[in-house]
DNA sequence: AAAAATAACACAACCGATTGTATAAAGAAA
DNA sequence: TTTCTTTATACAATCGGTTGTGTTATTTTT
């Protein structure tokens, strides 16, 4: 079989008789080179099926144009899709993805962290796994003025961007759709420890939502979940439906969540919504195909994808070095499906 | 604030007063440098935060311990357990994950193909888009020696590695179930033009087990679907039971169709599995959550992706120039859940 | 027509780790 | 003591683009 080598610039200068740089400068029309060098160079180069080495060109400019994705998993649908976003924006702007599984543990995060600093990722897109409390390992990156830019799961003190949506908002909105549907006696499933901010603030938004609405704050409808599976969703689904009542309303931070508490719901003949109304989050596909519809507050999850990396592509090329890390907030909004539609 | 340069290996030498090779071959455990002196280096190398060059190490090895993965979506969930497992498998050894999404466009995946190329991976991992036909922008690759693996959507007449399931027989087995069940009018959902042999492939296998059975191949009772789409499946599944008799078993290539496929027979007072058994395909997270849950037949991703990662570190290791190109074939079973079990 | 400006290209250092080869020092053998 | 090994480290080329600075032609200006 025929063994091409890789074609470099300095094949292409012996065959025209040109220097590399040259040619190096007449595939980027550079204004020093003529028109008619750069054609010819340019159809040398496809003859020859030449390839540049992002390697080299890295190497001697010190950027890489990839951007570094680290993320607890890729198999969640909002974490698919923000991938997704972050993908898509980076390819109309000629960069390139890696991207690496944290799977939720700090040990494998600060490993990753460092494979990226390794690889000389031009920027740094992450999704904190849930274990993280400590987060040093991404100073490497703020302190060599490589933009860092934090999604959904944030850290609190940590000075960079960060593109999240209103949780404590969303929350209060999700809380206060149920309580205008009639319930008052709105149970809310949460999970993370006090330090994942995210659930907490959802959390915050619900109970001031019912404070606003002089509703009781009933700590027994408040469940704590191990994890975010539809197995934990199950059960603590069935410790509110072993209460006396019942609560008429459930607000979940998780379609899947939300969506165990609607088949257990069912499967104990409990009407959603007429006996108990279901608002989710996120708004996965799941939530529009499951019977009956669930209600969910949407995510963007792509549009922050896309948001995240457009922040780091436009300080890429900005270069400047201002201190001001700004927060981004998408919006979030109330999809009313069945599962809460009362009324 | 601070700006710390990278450290190179130059820094140590320097403030060690040794050569940059010393330090090289230090950090690597070389058996000429002394103990001892390994130890200082690793020491200050540690104390200096000394990352290495992955680009300079790459450039000069000529291997990056990279693999590129080429995929429709990450969105999907096949395709992201795909990659769940792709990026385990690499992770394990040392290896970084590119990913690129071409959108089941063949131009995209022609220009990212260029790109995996130019970033000058180890590996290549693909499912080809939906579109390609001609896949001769792969040829880079193999004509190169870099490990090419094509997963689940692959090539008829392209000389590599590829990780599939048996479709035919995975469509055999769905068939051979929904007739086990006493279904004689039996439905089948296809996707793909004549090219995408995945589908076909699923498609021969119904055919085949009705045949064997004795039962007719009735050509109004097979549709052909535009894209592999909820909707696409709602509006197939009405044709069918537009039909007088509808079938009484329908064999979905995919479990989004399957799921609606069954909620368009929920929606119009048909019984599922007691009027029309169903069955789907992959196993995606929504079989098991819909109801009836939905039997369906197994579609091992993550161990399809690790598969192929392995395939390729291994032949990375060995260097071997072989030209057998051996075909992975992944088991395959059907999953018998509520929306086809009838006896 | 001489001076100045510009165009077109060449030269060579550079990025940072790797690695074959050379050298110096220390110890062993003769 | 001299020669031969062995040990420990240094030297320098290399990978392939990029880019600042020279060096010729060629054209324009005065």
């Amino acid at each position: 079989m025929e063994e091409n080598k890789y074609v470099t610039i300095y094949d292409i200068a012996e065959r025209l008789n040109l220097a590399t740089s040259t040619i190096s400068r007449a595939l980027k029309d550079h204004h020093t080179i003529s028109e008619k060098t750069i054609k010819k160079v340019k159809k040398t180069a496809e003859e020859m099926g030449f390839v540049p080495n992002t390697l080299a060109a890295g190497l001697r400019g010190n950027k890489t144009k990839t951007i570094g994705v680290l993320i607890p998993t890729v198999t969640q649908p909002f974490l698919s899709s923000l991938i997704s976003g972050i993908e898509i924006a980076a390819q109309k702007s000629g960069y390139t993805v890696i991207i690496m599984q944290s799977h939720d543990s700090s040990e494998e995060e600060v490993n990753m962290a460092k494979s990226l600093y390794s690889n000389r990722v031009s920027g740094v897109i992450c999704s904190l796994a849930m274990e993280t409390r400590d987060t040093s390992h991404f100073l490497q990156f703020s302190n060599n003025n490589i933009p860092l830019v934090f999604v959904d799961r944030v850290p609190k003190d940590f000075n960079t961007f960060r593109v999240v949506i209103d949780n404590y908002s969303a929350g209060y909105k999700a809380t206060k759709h149920l309580i205008d549907q009639g319930c008052t006696r709105i149970a809310h499933l949460t999970a993370g420890s006090e330090f994942g901010n995210l659930y907490n603030e959802r959390k915050r938004g619900y109970t001031e939502a019912l404070r606003d609405h002089n509703l009781p704050v009933d700590e027994e409808l408040i469940v704590n979940l191990k994890s975010v599976t539809y197995e934990a969703g199950v059960k603590a689904s069935n410790k509110l439906f072993d209460l006396n009542p019942i609560p008429d309303g459930i607000f979940a931070p998780g379609d899947i969540i939300a969506v165990s508490a609607v088949q257990t719901a069912k499967k104990r003949g409990i009407k959603v919504p007429e006996d108990v109304a279901v608002i989710g989050f996120n708004n996965d596909p799941i939530s529009e195909i499951i019977d009956p519809n669930l209600s969910t507050i949407t995510h963007p999850a792509e549009k922050m994808g896309k948001a995240a990396a457009e922040i780091i592509i436009k300080k890429l090329k900005s270069a400047k070095h201002d201190e001001v890390k700004e927060i981004t907030f998408l919006n979030t909004e109330v999809l009313v499906r069945e599962s809460s539609a009362r009324k």
